[in-house]
DNA sequence: CCGAGTACCTACTCTGGAGTAAGGCTACGG
DNA sequence: CCGTAGCCTTACTCCAGAGTAGGTACTCGG
Protein backbone atom coordinates (compact mmCIF):
# COMPACT_ATOMS: atom_id res chain seq x y z
CA UNK A 1 0.00 0.00 0.00
CA UNK A 2 1.42 3.35 -1.04
CA UNK A 3 1.61 5.58 1.59
CA UNK A 4 0.06 8.94 1.74
CA UNK A 5 2.39 11.63 0.71
CA UNK A 6 4.04 13.75 3.97
CA UNK A 7 6.19 16.42 4.53
CA UNK A 8 10.00 15.36 5.32
CA UNK A 9 9.45 16.85 9.00
CA UNK A 10 6.30 14.96 9.94
CA UNK A 11 7.79 11.66 8.66
CA UNK A 12 10.90 12.04 10.16
CA UNK A 13 9.00 12.57 13.71
CA UNK A 14 6.48 9.49 12.93
CA UNK A 15 9.78 7.34 12.04
CA UNK A 16 11.18 7.94 15.36
CA UNK A 17 7.86 7.74 16.87
CA UNK A 18 8.02 4.06 15.68
CA UNK A 19 11.51 3.45 17.03
CA UNK A 20 11.57 4.54 20.23
CA UNK A 21 8.47 1.86 20.68
CA UNK A 22 10.34 -0.93 18.47
CA UNK A 23 13.64 0.02 20.47
CA UNK A 24 12.18 0.01 24.21
CA UNK A 25 10.63 -3.65 23.44
CA UNK A 26 13.51 -5.89 22.39
CA UNK A 27 16.47 -3.90 22.60
CA UNK A 28 18.68 -2.14 20.21
CA UNK A 29 19.79 -5.11 18.77
CA UNK A 30 17.08 -7.45 18.22
CA UNK A 31 15.25 -4.85 16.68
CA UNK A 32 15.36 -4.66 12.98
CA UNK A 33 14.93 -1.89 10.34
CA UNK A 34 11.87 -3.99 8.90
CA UNK A 35 10.03 -3.71 12.16
CA UNK A 36 10.69 -0.50 12.50
CA UNK A 37 9.33 0.19 8.89
CA UNK A 38 6.66 -1.66 9.84
CA UNK A 39 5.45 0.10 12.77
CA UNK A 40 6.25 3.49 11.34
CA UNK A 41 3.91 2.92 8.33
CA UNK A 42 6.51 3.70 5.84
CA UNK A 43 9.32 1.46 3.52
CA UNK A 44 12.69 0.90 4.29
CA UNK A 45 14.48 2.95 2.35
CA UNK A 46 12.61 6.49 3.59
CA UNK A 47 14.42 5.26 6.93
CA UNK A 48 18.02 5.55 5.39
CA UNK A 49 17.09 8.43 3.24
CA UNK A 50 16.03 10.37 6.04
CA UNK A 51 17.84 9.23 9.36
CA UNK A 52 20.62 7.66 8.08
CA UNK A 53 22.31 3.81 9.50
CA UNK A 54 20.64 1.49 12.20
CA UNK A 55 22.99 3.45 14.65
CA UNK A 56 22.59 6.81 13.45
CA UNK A 57 18.68 6.23 13.89
CA UNK A 58 19.23 5.15 17.23
CA UNK A 59 21.31 7.60 18.74
CA UNK A 60 18.76 10.23 16.96
CA UNK A 61 16.37 8.58 19.67
CA UNK A 62 18.27 8.66 22.50
CA UNK A 63 19.26 12.00 21.86
CA UNK A 64 15.46 13.22 21.54
CA UNK A 65 14.35 11.23 24.61
CA UNK A 66 16.68 12.47 26.44
CA UNK A 67 16.28 15.95 25.94
CA UNK A 68 12.77 15.28 26.55
CA UNK A 69 13.65 14.01 29.93
CA UNK A 70 16.76 17.11 31.11
CA UNK A 71 13.91 18.89 30.01
CA UNK A 72 11.20 18.00 32.15
CA UNK A 73 13.48 17.54 35.13
CA UNK A 74 15.13 21.02 34.90
CA UNK A 75 12.19 22.99 34.12
CA UNK A 76 10.32 21.00 37.70
CA UNK A 77 12.68 22.84 39.73
CA UNK A 78 12.98 26.35 40.64
CA UNK A 79 16.07 27.69 41.14
CA UNK A 80 14.96 30.36 44.54
CA UNK A 81 13.91 27.31 46.53
CA UNK A 82 16.37 25.21 49.57
CA UNK A 83 17.99 22.42 48.34
CA UNK A 84 16.14 20.03 49.71
CA UNK A 85 13.11 21.14 48.05
CA UNK A 86 14.92 21.08 44.64
CA UNK A 87 15.42 17.87 44.67
CA UNK A 88 12.28 17.02 45.56
CA UNK A 89 11.04 19.02 42.72
CA UNK A 90 13.53 17.08 40.54
CA UNK A 91 12.36 13.90 41.69
CA UNK A 92 8.54 14.59 41.12
CA UNK A 93 9.17 15.93 37.82
CA UNK A 94 11.43 12.61 36.82
CA UNK A 95 9.09 10.43 37.93
CA UNK A 96 6.36 11.49 36.20
CA UNK A 97 8.10 11.58 33.10
CA UNK A 98 8.55 7.83 33.57
CA UNK A 99 5.67 7.17 34.24
CA UNK A 100 4.13 9.05 31.47
CA UNK A 101 6.25 8.06 28.40
CA UNK A 102 7.53 4.51 29.36
CA UNK A 103 8.89 3.56 26.29
CA UNK A 104 10.89 6.99 26.28
CA UNK A 105 12.76 5.34 30.02
CA UNK A 106 13.01 2.04 28.86
CA UNK A 107 14.94 3.26 25.75
CA UNK A 108 16.75 5.09 27.51
CA UNK A 109 17.86 3.25 30.28
CA UNK A 110 16.80 -0.41 29.71
CA UNK A 111 18.84 -0.21 26.33
CA UNK A 112 21.64 2.05 27.69
CA UNK A 113 24.44 0.26 29.66
CA UNK A 114 25.48 -2.14 26.37
CA UNK A 115 28.47 -0.47 25.66
CA UNK A 116 29.87 -0.83 22.64
CA UNK A 117 28.09 1.29 19.55
CA UNK A 118 28.95 4.41 18.78
CA UNK A 119 25.93 5.76 20.35
CA UNK A 120 27.09 5.34 23.26
CA UNK A 121 28.62 8.38 23.54
CA UNK A 122 24.98 9.73 23.15
CA UNK A 123 24.34 8.13 26.08
CA UNK A 124 27.10 8.80 28.15
CA UNK A 125 26.79 12.48 27.52
CA UNK A 126 22.74 12.56 28.80
CA UNK A 127 23.88 10.39 31.86
CA UNK A 128 26.93 13.03 32.70
CA UNK A 129 24.70 15.65 32.22
CA UNK A 130 22.13 14.19 34.86
CA UNK A 131 24.84 13.44 37.40
CA UNK A 132 26.55 16.41 37.34
CA UNK A 133 22.41 18.08 37.83
CA UNK A 134 22.20 16.33 40.63
CA UNK A 135 25.91 17.44 41.63
CA UNK A 136 25.21 20.77 41.31
CA UNK A 137 21.74 20.80 43.48
CA UNK A 138 23.83 18.91 46.01
CA UNK A 139 26.67 21.21 46.13
CA UNK A 140 25.09 24.48 45.82
CA UNK A 141 23.53 22.81 49.09
CA UNK A 142 26.98 23.22 50.63
CA UNK A 143 27.94 26.92 49.20
CA UNK A 144 24.23 27.92 51.06
CA UNK A 145 25.69 26.46 54.80
CA UNK A 146 28.96 25.25 54.76
CA UNK A 147 28.40 21.73 53.67
CA UNK A 148 30.12 18.74 55.72
CA UNK A 149 33.41 17.65 54.32
CA UNK A 150 32.43 14.23 53.79
CA UNK A 151 29.70 15.39 51.23
CA UNK A 152 31.85 17.70 49.55
CA UNK A 153 34.94 15.58 48.69
CA UNK A 154 32.30 13.25 47.36
CA UNK A 155 30.26 15.21 45.64
CA UNK A 156 30.24 13.13 42.34
CA UNK A 157 30.10 9.60 43.77
CA UNK A 158 27.12 10.74 45.86
CA UNK A 159 25.28 11.99 42.63
CA UNK A 160 25.97 9.32 40.55
CA UNK A 161 24.83 6.78 43.63
CA UNK A 162 21.73 8.75 43.14
CA UNK A 163 20.91 8.90 39.73
CA UNK A 164 21.28 5.21 39.85
CA UNK A 165 18.87 4.91 42.93
CA UNK A 166 16.78 6.73 40.72
CA UNK A 167 17.06 4.82 37.65
CA UNK A 168 16.92 1.35 39.80
CA UNK A 169 13.57 2.50 41.72
CA UNK A 170 12.01 3.57 38.45
CA UNK A 171 12.54 0.16 36.97
CA UNK A 172 11.19 -1.51 40.06
CA UNK A 173 8.05 1.16 40.05
CA UNK A 174 7.33 -0.12 36.45
CA UNK A 175 7.22 -3.53 37.71
CA UNK A 176 5.06 -2.50 40.99
CA UNK A 177 3.22 0.24 39.19
CA UNK A 178 0.69 0.51 42.17
CA UNK A 179 2.17 3.18 43.88
CA UNK A 180 1.83 6.85 42.61
CA UNK A 181 4.84 8.75 41.17
CA UNK A 182 4.67 11.10 44.11
CA UNK A 183 4.89 8.43 46.60
CA UNK A 184 7.92 6.50 44.88
CA UNK A 185 9.56 10.05 44.56
CA UNK A 186 9.11 10.82 48.57
CA UNK A 187 10.48 7.04 48.80
CA UNK A 188 13.66 8.10 47.36
CA UNK A 189 13.25 11.35 49.16
CA UNK A 190 13.16 10.15 52.14
CA UNK A 191 16.23 7.26 51.89
CA UNK A 192 18.63 9.83 50.33
CA UNK A 193 17.48 13.18 52.57
CA UNK A 194 16.89 11.35 56.20
CA UNK A 195 19.34 8.49 55.78
CA UNK A 196 17.97 5.18 56.78
CA UNK A 197 18.96 5.22 60.27
CA UNK A 198 16.51 8.18 60.59
CA UNK A 199 13.81 6.31 59.13
CA UNK A 200 13.81 3.78 61.19
CA UNK A 201 13.37 5.90 64.26
CA UNK A 202 10.23 7.01 62.54
CA UNK A 203 11.51 10.51 61.11
CA UNK A 204 10.60 11.09 57.34
CA UNK A 205 11.07 13.84 54.67
CA UNK A 206 7.79 15.75 54.23
CA UNK A 207 7.32 18.65 51.46
CA UNK A 208 7.03 21.76 52.77
CA UNK A 209 3.16 22.82 53.73
CA UNK A 210 2.44 25.02 50.05
CA UNK A 211 0.93 21.52 48.10
CA UNK A 212 3.35 20.68 45.56
CA UNK B 1 47.10 -25.79 15.42
CA UNK B 2 45.97 -28.79 17.85
CA UNK B 3 44.95 -27.75 21.54
CA UNK B 4 46.39 -30.22 23.82
CA UNK B 5 44.22 -32.70 25.48
CA UNK B 6 42.14 -31.99 28.34
CA UNK B 7 39.39 -33.19 30.76
CA UNK B 8 36.12 -31.62 29.98
CA UNK B 9 35.89 -30.08 33.33
CA UNK B 10 38.97 -27.91 32.83
CA UNK B 11 37.71 -26.98 29.11
CA UNK B 12 34.55 -26.02 30.34
CA UNK B 13 36.07 -24.05 32.84
CA UNK B 14 38.81 -21.74 30.79
CA UNK B 15 35.70 -21.42 28.14
CA UNK B 16 33.43 -20.28 30.56
CA UNK B 17 36.45 -17.80 31.87
CA UNK B 18 36.93 -16.69 28.11
CA UNK B 19 33.38 -16.28 27.59
CA UNK B 20 33.21 -13.64 30.42
CA UNK B 21 36.06 -11.62 29.19
CA UNK B 22 34.32 -11.47 25.98
CA UNK B 23 31.14 -10.86 26.80
CA UNK B 24 32.26 -8.13 29.06
CA UNK B 25 34.09 -6.07 26.42
CA UNK B 26 31.13 -5.25 23.87
CA UNK B 27 28.01 -7.24 25.39
CA UNK B 28 26.23 -10.34 24.77
CA UNK B 29 25.39 -9.48 20.79
CA UNK B 30 28.68 -7.95 19.53
CA UNK B 31 30.28 -10.77 21.15
CA UNK B 32 30.86 -13.92 18.39
CA UNK B 33 31.32 -17.44 19.27
CA UNK B 34 34.50 -17.40 16.81
CA UNK B 35 36.19 -14.91 18.95
CA UNK B 36 35.31 -16.87 22.29
CA UNK B 37 36.49 -19.69 20.76
CA UNK B 38 39.85 -18.09 19.42
CA UNK B 39 40.08 -16.38 23.47
CA UNK B 40 39.71 -20.12 24.75
CA UNK B 41 42.31 -21.56 22.41
CA UNK B 42 40.00 -23.90 21.33
CA UNK B 43 37.94 -24.18 18.39
CA UNK B 44 34.18 -23.38 18.55
CA UNK B 45 32.43 -27.45 18.21
CA UNK B 46 34.05 -27.73 21.47
CA UNK B 47 31.74 -24.91 23.11
CA UNK B 48 29.00 -26.15 21.23
CA UNK B 49 29.38 -29.60 23.02
CA UNK B 50 30.04 -28.73 26.08
CA UNK B 51 28.10 -25.55 26.50
CA UNK B 52 25.44 -26.00 23.99
CA UNK B 53 24.14 -22.34 22.50
CA UNK B 54 25.55 -19.47 22.52
CA UNK B 55 22.57 -18.56 25.18
CA UNK B 56 23.16 -21.29 27.21
CA UNK B 57 26.17 -20.67 27.47
CA UNK B 58 25.25 -16.87 28.31
CA UNK B 59 23.19 -18.04 31.06
CA UNK B 60 26.07 -20.14 32.52
CA UNK B 61 28.33 -16.96 32.67
CA UNK B 62 25.54 -15.45 34.26
CA UNK B 63 24.85 -18.00 36.77
CA UNK B 64 28.10 -18.39 37.96
CA UNK B 65 29.48 -14.87 38.29
CA UNK B 66 26.15 -14.12 40.04
CA UNK B 67 26.42 -16.96 42.35
CA UNK B 68 30.18 -15.81 43.21
CA UNK B 69 29.29 -12.50 43.79
CA UNK B 70 26.48 -13.39 46.16
CA UNK B 71 28.39 -16.06 48.27
CA UNK B 72 31.16 -12.79 48.61
CA UNK B 73 28.19 -10.75 49.73
CA UNK B 74 26.67 -12.97 51.81
CA UNK B 75 29.85 -14.16 53.40
CA UNK B 76 30.85 -10.68 54.35
CA UNK B 77 27.80 -10.38 56.89
CA UNK B 78 28.28 -11.65 59.92
CA UNK B 79 24.39 -12.47 61.62
CA UNK B 80 24.70 -11.49 65.08
CA UNK B 81 25.72 -7.77 64.15
CA UNK B 82 23.63 -4.90 64.42
CA UNK B 83 22.35 -3.85 60.83
CA UNK B 84 24.09 -0.93 60.27
CA UNK B 85 26.97 -2.90 60.69
CA UNK B 86 25.75 -6.04 58.46
CA UNK B 87 24.98 -3.12 55.74
CA UNK B 88 28.50 -1.96 56.26
CA UNK B 89 30.23 -5.24 55.97
CA UNK B 90 27.71 -6.40 52.63
CA UNK B 91 29.04 -3.24 50.97
CA UNK B 92 32.27 -3.61 51.50
CA UNK B 93 32.17 -6.84 50.26
CA UNK B 94 30.26 -6.03 47.37
CA UNK B 95 32.45 -2.83 46.71
CA UNK B 96 35.36 -5.93 47.16
CA UNK B 97 34.25 -8.06 44.67
CA UNK B 98 33.52 -5.36 41.79
CA UNK B 99 37.11 -4.20 42.43
CA UNK B 100 38.77 -7.82 41.88
CA UNK B 101 36.62 -9.28 39.42
CA UNK B 102 35.70 -6.24 36.86
CA UNK B 103 34.83 -8.17 33.48
CA UNK B 104 32.50 -10.47 35.95
CA UNK B 105 30.72 -6.84 37.29
CA UNK B 106 30.79 -5.78 33.68
CA UNK B 107 28.84 -8.73 32.30
CA UNK B 108 26.35 -8.92 35.32
CA UNK B 109 25.41 -5.35 35.59
CA UNK B 110 26.12 -3.47 32.07
CA UNK B 111 24.38 -6.50 29.83
CA UNK B 112 21.68 -7.20 32.41
CA UNK B 113 19.36 -4.95 31.59
CA UNK B 114 18.85 -5.76 27.62
CA UNK B 115 15.79 -8.12 28.13
CA UNK B 116 14.83 -9.98 25.85
CA UNK B 117 16.71 -13.38 25.79
CA UNK B 118 15.56 -16.07 27.59
CA UNK B 119 18.77 -15.58 29.81
CA UNK B 120 16.55 -12.38 31.21
CA UNK B 121 15.65 -14.95 33.49
CA UNK B 122 18.89 -15.48 35.33
CA UNK B 123 19.31 -12.03 35.65
CA UNK B 124 16.22 -11.79 37.00
CA UNK B 125 16.03 -14.06 39.40
CA UNK B 126 19.92 -12.97 40.43
CA UNK B 127 18.84 -8.99 40.82
CA UNK B 128 15.97 -10.30 42.91
CA UNK B 129 17.73 -12.19 45.19
CA UNK B 130 20.25 -9.26 45.80
CA UNK B 131 17.10 -7.22 46.37
CA UNK B 132 15.47 -9.38 48.91
CA UNK B 133 18.98 -9.94 50.80
CA UNK B 134 19.21 -6.13 51.25
CA UNK B 135 15.23 -5.68 52.00
CA UNK B 136 16.01 -8.69 54.70
CA UNK B 137 18.87 -7.06 56.26
CA UNK B 138 17.22 -3.37 56.31
CA UNK B 139 14.05 -5.25 57.49
CA UNK B 140 15.56 -7.09 60.47
CA UNK B 141 16.18 -3.63 61.55
CA UNK B 142 12.57 -3.09 61.84
CA UNK B 143 11.57 -6.25 64.39
CA UNK B 144 14.77 -5.12 66.05
CA UNK B 145 13.37 -1.76 66.84
CA UNK B 146 10.20 -1.14 66.00
CA UNK B 147 10.99 0.06 62.45
CA UNK B 148 9.01 3.19 60.91
CA UNK B 149 6.11 3.21 58.87
CA UNK B 150 7.73 4.87 56.35
CA UNK B 151 10.60 2.44 56.02
CA UNK B 152 8.74 -0.85 56.12
CA UNK B 153 5.89 -0.30 54.10
CA UNK B 154 8.21 0.24 51.21
CA UNK B 155 10.69 -2.07 52.31
CA UNK B 156 11.38 -3.44 49.18
CA UNK B 157 11.34 -0.18 47.08
CA UNK B 158 13.83 1.12 49.57
CA UNK B 159 16.40 -1.98 48.78
CA UNK B 160 16.07 -1.86 45.07
CA UNK B 161 17.24 1.85 45.49
CA UNK B 162 19.56 0.58 47.22
CA UNK B 163 20.48 -1.93 44.72
CA UNK B 164 20.38 0.45 42.20
CA UNK B 165 22.82 3.03 43.48
CA UNK B 166 25.26 0.76 44.97
CA UNK B 167 25.79 -0.84 40.89
CA UNK B 168 25.14 2.74 39.34
CA UNK B 169 28.64 3.93 42.27
CA UNK B 170 30.28 0.72 40.79
CA UNK B 171 30.00 1.56 37.22
CA UNK B 172 30.77 5.40 38.49
CA UNK B 173 34.09 4.16 39.75
CA UNK B 174 35.05 2.01 37.01
CA UNK B 175 35.64 5.40 35.87
CA UNK B 176 37.14 7.23 38.42
CA UNK B 177 39.24 4.37 40.16
CA UNK B 178 41.14 6.66 42.19
CA UNK B 179 39.25 5.59 45.43
CA UNK B 180 39.26 2.73 47.00
CA UNK B 181 36.54 0.37 47.22
CA UNK B 182 36.48 1.10 51.19
CA UNK B 183 36.14 4.62 50.38
CA UNK B 184 33.57 3.99 47.90
CA UNK B 185 31.54 1.63 50.16
CA UNK B 186 32.07 4.73 53.08
CA UNK B 187 30.63 6.93 50.57
CA UNK B 188 27.62 5.10 49.90
CA UNK B 189 26.21 3.67 53.89
CA UNK B 190 26.86 7.41 54.70
CA UNK B 191 24.26 8.58 51.58
CA UNK B 192 22.14 5.28 52.70
CA UNK B 193 22.55 5.58 56.17
CA UNK B 194 22.49 9.65 57.46
CA UNK B 195 20.81 10.85 54.20
CA UNK B 196 21.61 13.61 52.87
CA UNK B 197 20.51 15.82 55.30
CA UNK B 198 22.95 14.52 57.82
CA UNK B 199 25.99 14.96 55.80
CA UNK B 200 25.52 18.54 55.03
CA UNK B 201 25.69 18.87 59.31
CA UNK B 202 28.92 16.91 59.05
CA UNK B 203 27.01 14.09 60.85
CA UNK B 204 28.77 10.79 59.35
CA UNK B 205 28.63 7.53 59.62
CA UNK B 206 31.54 5.68 60.92
CA UNK B 207 32.45 2.33 61.66
CA UNK B 208 32.47 0.98 64.67
CA UNK B 209 36.14 0.99 66.55
CA UNK B 210 37.57 -2.48 65.73
CA UNK B 211 39.37 -2.15 62.35
CA UNK B 212 37.06 -4.30 59.62
C1' DC C 1 48.37 -54.31 20.52
C1' DC C 2 43.50 -53.08 19.58
C1' DG C 3 39.07 -51.34 19.99
C1' DA C 4 36.36 -47.67 21.69
C1' DG C 5 35.46 -43.64 23.73
C1' DT C 6 36.50 -39.01 24.18
C1' DA C 7 38.95 -34.78 22.91
C1' DC C 8 39.50 -32.06 19.03
C1' DC C 9 39.55 -30.09 14.29
C1' DT C 10 38.50 -28.16 9.30
C1' DA C 11 35.31 -26.73 6.47
C1' DC C 12 31.30 -26.20 5.44
C1' DT C 13 25.56 -24.59 5.40
C1' DC C 14 22.10 -21.34 6.01
C1' DT C 15 19.51 -17.47 7.59
C1' DG C 16 18.42 -12.95 9.50
C1' DG C 17 18.77 -8.63 8.62
C1' DA C 18 21.52 -4.22 7.19
C1' DG C 19 21.82 -1.53 3.45
C1' DT C 20 20.96 -0.24 -1.84
C1' DA C 21 19.82 0.17 -6.96
C1' DA C 22 16.58 1.63 -9.89
C1' DG C 23 12.64 3.31 -10.93
C1' DG C 24 7.18 4.91 -10.25
C1' DC C 25 3.98 8.41 -8.53
C1' DT C 26 2.44 13.24 -7.29
C1' DA C 27 2.42 17.99 -6.74
C1' DC C 28 3.62 22.37 -7.99
C1' DG C 29 5.98 26.19 -10.67
C1' DG C 30 6.08 27.93 -15.00
C1' DC D 1 0.22 20.89 -19.69
C1' DC D 2 5.00 19.53 -19.03
C1' DG D 3 9.24 19.06 -16.40
C1' DT D 4 11.57 18.63 -12.27
C1' DA D 5 12.07 17.95 -7.43
C1' DG D 6 11.19 15.18 -3.91
C1' DC D 7 8.27 11.50 -1.72
C1' DC D 8 7.83 6.52 -1.89
C1' DT D 9 8.23 1.58 -3.32
C1' DT D 10 9.65 -3.20 -4.81
C1' DA D 11 13.06 -6.19 -5.10
C1' DC D 12 17.13 -7.14 -4.79
C1' DT D 13 22.72 -7.82 -2.81
C1' DC D 14 25.63 -9.28 0.57
C1' DC D 15 27.78 -10.70 4.80
C1' DA D 16 28.47 -11.78 9.57
C1' DG D 17 27.94 -15.11 12.44
C1' DA D 18 25.17 -19.19 14.65
C1' DG D 19 25.27 -23.79 14.33
C1' DT D 20 26.79 -28.62 12.12
C1' DA D 21 28.59 -32.66 9.38
C1' DG D 22 32.02 -35.59 9.25
C1' DG D 23 36.48 -36.95 10.18
C1' DT D 24 41.24 -37.13 12.81
C1' DA D 25 44.29 -37.95 16.82
C1' DC D 26 45.18 -39.33 21.44
C1' DT D 27 44.74 -42.40 25.43
C1' DC D 28 43.38 -45.94 28.21
C1' DG D 29 41.36 -50.43 29.62
C1' DG D 30 41.77 -55.02 28.34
Amino acid sequence: MRAKRLPREVRERQILDAAVTVFSQNGYHSASMDEISEVAGISKPMIYAYLGSKEDLFAACIHREATRMLEAVVGGIEVGQPPDVQLWHGLRSFFGFVGEYRESWRVLHRQSLTQGGPFTAELMSMRQRAISLVAAVLMQTGSDEGVGAAASESGEALAAALVGAGESLADWWLDHPEQSAGAIAATLMNLVWMGFGNLVDGRIWRPPAKPA
